[in-house]
Order: structure tokens, then C-alpha cells, then sequence
DNA sequence: TCTGAAATGTAAATTATTGGACATTCTATC
DNA sequence: GATAGAATGTCCAATAATTTACATTTCAGA
């Protein structure tokens, strides 16, 4: 399961200047994990930050049962770990590695150190955590607010404009059903709606937004 | 409708060494705001930094009729704005002072001044976002996949860790309704039958937990 | 160009949740 | 210690969404 929360959000690494950049990987110690190896467990408390470089890593959780629900994938640049940093709290997710992965691994000292002398730093870090903050009330509000078409509306909508990309959206049916907290049948059903009103095309494996600022119109006046 | 998101999560203010807090009310604008005057309109673009001095402020969104949809309450030295400056959006909500209330207001230009010299400040600024962001996550996960009394026993657990102390919740259902996505009716319920498995007493206008231990328990079997 | 696995579409039965209506309980204040 | 207003409890009909089950479509690879 994908969240697509995270697919769009700026990677942290991205909004660095150069010079930073190079102090980053300085500092960090850069470790390589297999496909499907663990990288951190839920609950660890050993404070530090992780980059990811290469690859990509699921986080999420696994239930007694040895089942894993994922909450998101991280790819290139994206940061995972700043909550036992700034937030007090110990890792709050499972992770291992998507694939072959490479991940810069800095301490707490290490990257305070950094942290303290370079405020670019603690603007990106900000500014990545802050934009997924929005996301997030975005799709809460949609949440508790809306109908299951309104806010497949919504959210497709918020997560294209964050992106980047704005129209076209290459995911599952089951995987935008989980993020949005609905069934996958539901979710074909709101769909097939959007789809009659003319501002989805649904194509296999991707959705496709025909007319974005129509989209972003009845966005506007209906939720 | 109060939001309790914020209610626990620390204030921004109360992270800050002392020097900070004079900086910052040496370079802010107090400004003074009466009951129910508007502080901010969604959609203003001109970015800046809020803190509440006294008094509360009131987070929502003003519906064509009229309406306000709230999601939020800010107390004392809790901010807003930040979106605006590390996120490059515009104000995401209507903002009206509760009751009489003070605010600190700081331009772009000012509170960068301060960010750059003061990495106490930035600390506190992610910090406080990193705590909400992880409740945030927190509360979405239980809204897609547990049961109303599920994420009722969650909820209520993980807000109550954050704010501090662990044993009462001082909230009507109604509010607290709104917090988890479900009607006041359907919550009475949920509290009814967590009640009867002795994980919480309810009270008038506030919700116990006789043993904290316990509920944490069965919430890590359960959710 | 087949073919099978993956993804999507659809329908009926079941379940959960809402919303309205009203009863009850609590608490501050007179 | 009355009393009014606020908060909570409960019932039921209406509705929204899920689940189960199966049909159909799509696409990659033999």
C-alpha cells in the first residue's frame, strides 16, 4: 500500500544549497540495505536522522500477526527519523528497505552540530514538515467533512497540486482506496462518478485529470 | 467546535529559552483584537508569523452562508502563519479572536532576522510542528482503520500522552466528537462501552481514565 | 496473438453511522 | 435547594459504506 501523502512532498535534500548538501554527506555514515531488510524498528529510541540517496523505503507497521500496514514510501532526498529528534518521541514506524537502498545515517550529535551552524538546513526541514502538515489537515478536513466522492475529489486534487505534476496520476485504485480511508469498490464507484462529470478519465493503473482547472473549479464550489 | 489537536501539543512559546522570548517581543507588533474580530482571511497571501499573547484565537473556515466550520483553538504562545513563510502558501483558514486577545505579529522579514541568529527558535518552531504532525498521523491511521470505539480508546490515549498529564480530559463529547470524525450520539456510545469494559469514567464534561496502565494496554492489543 | 495475472467494474446483502427527537442528568447561579 | 441551561443518554428510521462474490477489462510476456 502506497500513501500517496508523501509521493508529492518536497524532498528535503532538494530545497538544500549545494554547500549543505556536501556537509551532509560529510557527516553522514552512508549505509547500503538489501530489498526487503529492516532498517529501524518501531519503538527504537535512539535518536537520529536518515536521508534517503538511492532506492526507497516502506514505512509502516507490523501487527503481531506478521502483516505490515504501510503508511508511506520514501524515495530519493526524503527524510525519515526527525520526530526522535524534535518531537522527544522513539521511531514511530517499522522500516525497511523497498529495494537496494542507501541511506545516509546521521546521530543526534552529528546533525545538530549541522543543524546549529547552517539555518538553510533547518529551513528545509521545516519546510518539508510543514507542507506535509498541510496535507495532512487537507485531507483530515476531507475526511470528517465530505462525502467519499467530494473528497476523492479533493484529495486527488491537493495531492496533484503538490506534486508538481498536475494531470496526470499514476497509481492503483487499491492504493488511493487506502489513503483516502475507503473501500477499493467505493472508490471505483466515486470514481466512475468524477468520471461522468467529466473531470476524471480513469485509465489502468492511473488517473488522469482532462481538464485540471475545471477540476479545481467544482473543487472550489463544492467542498 | 474545539479542536483538540492543539489543546495538548506544547506551546511554541514555552519551549523557547528566555532570551528568545524577549527577542521576539522586542521585534513584534502587539496588536490587540476584540471578541470575535477577524485576525486573518483565508486565502491572504502576505506572509508573517502570529503568536497569541492572552486570550484565544479561533481556526476554521467561513462557509458562502455564513457558516464556520472551526478546527482549531490557539491559547497562549501557540503560533500560526507558519505556512505562510516555510511553506509558501497562503493563509489556509479564517482566523477571529475568541475573546479579547493579544497577539504578536512578526513580518516575514523580522522573524527571519531572528530565525537566522537563534537556532533555539527553529528548534522550538519544529519541535512544536513535529509533535502535532505526529498526532496528526497518529489520527489519521486510526480513522482509516479502526472501529469508532477503536480509535475512540486511541485517540483519546494519544492526545492524552502529548498534553502531559495522563488522567484527565477535560472536553465535552461533543467536541471531542468533532475531533475524531463521528457524531456526538455515535461517541456516547463508544465512551459507553469503553466504560463498561472499565478503560474510562465519563463525567460531566470531562472524560477519566482510572487506569491509564490499563487502557494502554488494551490499546496496544486492540488498535 | 494468446494467455494469465493484475486491475477494475458491478450488484446484492449486511453493517455501521448518522440525524432527529426526546428523556435524563448535571452544575452553576440565584 | 430550586431552576434553567448545558451536556449527556437513548431509541429508531434513513442512509452511506463495506463486504462478498463474481464479471469484465487491461496489459505484459510467452
Amino acid at each position: 500500500m502506497l500513501d500517496l501523502i508523501t509521493t508529492g512532498s518536497p524532498a528535503f535534500m532538494s530545497m538544500l544549497p549545494d554547500h549543505c548538501v556536501k556537509d551532509i554527506h560529510d557527516a553522514a555514515n552512508l549505509v547500503t540495505y538489501d530489498a526487503g531488510q529492516l532498517v529501524h524498528n518501531r519503538g527504537d529510541a535512539k535518536p537520529g536522522i536518515s536521508i534517503v540517496k538511492s532506492g526507497a523505503v516502506h514505512v509502516g507497521i507490523y501487527g503481531a500477526d506478521g502483516s505490515f500496514v504501510m503508511t508511506s514510501i520514501l524515495g530519493p532526498g526524503q527524510t525519515f527519523g526527525e520526530f526522535t529528534l524534535f518531537a522527544g518521541l522513539p521511531r514511530t514506524h517499522d522500516i525497511t528497505a523497498a529495494n537496494k537502498t542507501q541511506i545516509y545515517q546521521l546521530s543526534a550529535t552529528r546533525f545538530t552540530a549541522l543543524y546549529e551552524r547552517e539555518p538553510d538546513i533547518s529551513r528545509a526541514l521545516l519546510s518539508a514538515t510543514l507542507t506535509r502538515t498541510h496535507l495532512l489537515l487537507e485531507m483530515m478536513d476531507a475526511m470528517r467533512r465530505l462525502s467519499m466522492r467530494d473528497r476523492t475529489a479533493k484529495i486527488l486534487l491537493t495531492m496533484l497540486q503538490i506534486s508538481g505534476v498536475d494531470d496526470v496520476f499514476e497509481c492503483r485504485q487499491s492504493d488511493l482506496a487506502f489513503t483516502l480511508g475507503v473501500s477499493r469498490q467505493s472508490l471505483s464507484t466515486a470514481l466512475k462518478q468524477l468520471a461522468e462529470l467529466g473531470l476524471v478519465e480513469i485509465g489502468y493503473g492511473k488517473i488522469m485529470l482532462p481538464d485540471p482547472k475545471a477540476m479545481r473549479n467544482w473543487v472550489a464550489i463544492h467542498c
